[in-house]
DNA sequence: TGATTTTTTGATATGTTGTTTCATTTCATC
DNA sequence: GATGAAATGAAACAACATATCAAAAAATCA
């Protein structure tokens, strides 16, 4: 079971997660000859200054401090394109939020675990539950396709009575 | 496993569809000491109308031809809330609309087949994969409370050619 | 019944999220 | 440095959702 649920919940040197974050996503650029224009690593950046899933309008409103310059929402919105086609991040239906994927390339399906309350997000892999998915469409003659299962709750830190990570 | 994928997806009598599910409102309604006010009513029938997940706004269009008079935005996010409340219906959060829950009061949770090509969507309750879930949050330290999962794909009668109900 | 309280609806405005369109700039390639 | 493709800028707009306060309708009860 691919998961980053203990890094997403729990005290850890975020900067890693960023920088590989940054990292993994030249690789990527790279392998796809796409580029990482500096809109693009930036918006990256935003969306992995933590664990939760972020609007865009935020990171309209975040943009400037890190490039310097307002940048409008179409311009957020493509870059966001972007980083989901490369897998970089993914979207979070029910939030209207994004948020970065630990593990691009991989073939995984989304399911995360989104804590109620300190909102933070968890993305894991398991292959019995998508296994599970897959049979039960299988079972109702549905082709499936693509997936995402949003699962709310409390994480670890938060049931324990912390405050999150 | 409960689930109405034949009658979303293949030819049926829709109007007794319909007719189920109004008197199964009625008597969630009367139960729950609610009231299925003309408004609420109407809602839910236009919701019901076929098995398609239907915009808040598609019900402001339409809401006229049943009711008489036109009816503003927050009024049908009233009745959508209160249908929501009861379980009589659902949002699916991929596509910001609503369809009827075709087994509300039993215990069960959101799990949704979209077909990509009829646009139909059909509701399943699988008790193994609801279980495969909790034991996949549990093992994750995640206190699961609520769930949604929306699968896409192709339709049984979509992927044998056919064009949907 | 009539007064009181609660629930529901009406109406206007506004907030939030996402897209269209077209012009301009930047970049890679030749 | 000319050319075509990719990326960005800018303004308007479209779609989805909520806040607020007033009015009406319904339930409750003296």
């Amino acid at each position: 079971m691919l998961s980053n649920s203990r890094s997403a919940y729990q005290h850890h040197d975020h900067q890693r997660c960023i920088a590989a974050a940054l990292s993994r996503a030249e690789e990527r650029c790279a392998a796809a000859r796409a580029r990482l224009t500096p809109i693009r690593r930036a918006v990256l950046q935003l969306i992995w200054q933590n664990h939760r899933p972020l609007g865009a309008y935020s990171i309209v409103e975040q943009l400037p401090s890190v490039i310097g310059s307002p940048i409008r929402a179409p311009s957020v919105y493509r870059a966001i394109e972007f980083l989901l086609e490369l897998g970089l991040i993914h979207r979070l239906p029910s939030r209207n939020a994004f948020i970065g994927c630990p593990f691009p390339g991989s073939e995984h399906s989304d399911v995360f675990m989104v804590c109620r309350h300190c909102g933070s997000a968890a993305e894991l892999s398991a292959d019995h539950l998508n296994q599970v998915i897959a049979e039960t469409s299988e079972r109702a003659g549905f082709r499936l396709e693509s997936q995402t299962v949003e699962l709310s709750g409390l994480c670890a830190s938060c049931r324990d009575g912390g405050g999150g990570p």
